[in-house]
DNA sequence: GTCTATAATGGGATAGAC
DNA sequence: GTCTATCCCATTATAGAC
């Protein structure tokens, strides 16, 4: 039986998200209307209001949803009981892939947080800060090992964070340089840079 | 002899240039309004309009002047007729140096890209792209060298450069290392990264 | 659940007095 | 060069009909 008219509930509001993400990836968050984004659904503005209390939680709940995506597609696809470099690659090759798949999310998480409220953004941080640790405590575990070289295991977290999820300002899927081998390329790179 | 009262043309022009970098930093070129910048000046909105055009070329003018800024700094302190490890290692030192010392147009040239028209984004985008060929250029040379091994010059000075700039996101003065002391942690790691 | 209409506020930019 | 006043338009969010 057809649905009444107007009546979407159960797909309007992945609609809503999506259409928000890519636009507040796309032209940043202040710089987006609510009319832009039900324009987008192809709703009118009040209607957006049945699915979120307001922009700003509209925009935390994207946040958080990818942070928490982020954590727990990591945690699921860590090699246990391997050795610290095997770890290491593996986590390489899952931000680079899990980054370039999500890139509007990506974006949207590092370059949006200082559009949340101070409350909403220590919720964030507070995840992005863990993710770090995963890689943080691959990195100490290394160098228990024997097999991993660094000065500042945390700070050299960052750095390979940084340099990591810079794949996204210029990776294209059509580029001439497939994913793997993109991983390829910074695996090397990250391994040459914590061995001696 | 004084000032006519109300005429402050030396210094304002420059006062509301670092408004408004501080205030693009902190909450972003679309979150920020004329009003809030000529607030912080202690004048009122219209008087900006004596000194820009426009909000947007405001914008441009300081992201330009930032480029053009970082280039010519690199260009008169690069080392002539050294070895590019030597050179590289300047670079390092070079890039970490002025980024923290300029976080905020970092910053504000990085995030706001996409605030930029079309045109002024193609001015942007050509400086940036010089700046990564500086690097690019040092890392053939140590290919050459033989010094130097990177599979793919032009991703690795983009994936070093990220690296570099992520220093931003969490150093500040009052630290546990010196800036002199999170160079030599970021130069180990480039180091390591691009030799065998 | 969505619509239309609207309240309340603030935006960029300009005109003209001084 | 700066001020005050203002134009015109967009914003978020809500109210109430259907």
């Amino acid at each position: 039986m057809a649905r009444t008219q107007g009546s979407h509930s159960d797909i309007t509001g992945p609609r809503i998200r999506l259409a928000a993400l890519r636009l507040f990836a796309r032209d940043g968050y202040a710089a987006v209307s609510m009319r832009q984004i039900a324009g987008e659904v192809g709703v009118q503005a009040g209607a957006l209001y049945n699915y979120t209390p307001d922009k700003q939680t509209l925009l935390f709940d994207l946040m958080r949803a990818h942070m928490e995506d982020l954590l727990a597609a990591w945690d699921a696809e860590a090699p246990r009981d391997a050795s610290a470099l095997t770890v290491l690659e593996a986590f390489t090759r899952f931000h680079i892939r899990f980054n370039t798949r999500r890139a509007e999310a990506v974006f949207v998480s590092y370059m949006e947080l200082r559009s949340l409220t101070l409350e909403n953004f220590e919720v964030i941080e507070r995840l992005r800060r863990e993710y770090e640790t995963r890689l943080e405590t691959i990195l100490r575990a290394g160098a228990q090992e024997g097999v991993i070289v660094v000065a500042e295991p945390r700070i050299a977290s960052m750095a390979l964070i940084a340099m990591l999820t810079g794949v996204n300002t210029w990776y294209r899927e059509q580029g001439r340089l497939s994913l793997s081998e993109v991983e390829a390329v910074y695996w090397g790179m990250v391994r040459r840079s914590v061995t001696a």
